[in-house]
DNA sequence: ACGCTGACTTTGGCTAGGCATAGCCAGGAG
DNA sequence: CTCCTGGCTATGCCTAGCCAAAGTCAGCGT
């Protein structure tokens, strides 16, 4: 017997792929690096454009580009602000949809400090009040810590009828 | 006081970036779409090139080099395997480290289902057990449920001394 | 021994996306 | 009213990545 996994999730038919599949979709909002890392910096606390261009490491064309698309998506949400004795601003915030892309932020943190070495320097995401690390696991509604090969994984048809007028 | 949310994340200190950011190390491995997508695929039980390329819908070439990229990186292991009258081959299955980005890519399912809409089906990842939807949450190591403000993130120095002769 | 099939690899052409540099615009400071 | 600064926008070049189509290769079936 080589090895126990076999297909890991409990998957009975087949998945819709392409634009019909959500993994798929939300990848073309933050499926790029320049994307995830805006993401990262946005989630460090960084708002103004200058601090997330060059958190990122990209030009000012490509943050622009990213961030506009970031909004249109409503993962950011561009908000005017005023700081004293500076003219109005604008600033981006996580919008909720952004903050709930925290739990993947977070997985490929977790992810690189355990599987990607040759860093000089580690980044710990910790529980502020007992200091224990914190990761991402995957939990059902009913508060059941749930296995991988728990996981059963369907498709359904999304509101069947009613496609009355508007 | 604006708004609530402020940083999201309790970030003290700066972060490392670039190379040195475990989250950008995460996405040179599997930070691209087709590499997610074969990721996907895997997930959802593929294991032969034709299946995992077909699934993701990309040529071969990109099929078989990002494969290549994913092997390399020690997501999936190549294992040669024989059905009965066929002649051996190999097929793509999932390391350990594979399987830990689980939690990244049922975060993907879920916010696509939640956030990017249009699809006609919907996918959803449920407990096998009690049937209640499935996703990612951040948990500590000692068990709490950990709320977005207290995610503490804070950098340390790898292996602090040793850096005897280079 | 030959052919077929699955699994790649190679080649050539094309497009998306990146960078650098430079330019533009709004609006409080002076 | 002009200057300055942060925040974009525009231009030109250049590379990475994609696709399609064709070629290669291993080895079981006949």
């Amino acid at each position: 017997m080589p090895v126990q996994h076999s297909a890991s999730l409990a998957v009975p038919a087949a998945q819709p792929r392409g634009d019909q599949c959500p993994i798929d979709r939300t990848l073309g909002v933050v499926g790029s690096r320049p994307a995830l890392l805006l993401l990262r910096e946005a989630f460090y606390g960084a708002r103004r454009f200058d601090d997330l261009a060059r958190g990122v490491g990209v030009s000012d064309a490509v943050a622009a580009q990213r961030l506009k698309e970031l909004v249109a998506a409503g993962v950011l949400e561009k908000e005017p602000y005023q700081e004293p004795g500076q003219r109005t601003r604008h600033e981006y915030v996580l919008t909720e949809a952004g903050h709930e892309l925290l739990p993947v932020v977070l997985g490929l943190l977790a992810w690189g400090e355990r599987h990607a070495a040759g860093a000089r320097t580690s980044i710990t995401a910790s529980h502020a009040d007992c200091g224990a690390p914190v990761e991402p696991v995957l939990m059902c509604a009913e508060g059941h810590r749930v296995a991988e090969d728990d996981v059963l994984v369907t498709a359904a048809r999304r509101q069947p009828a009613r496609q009355s007028a508007r």
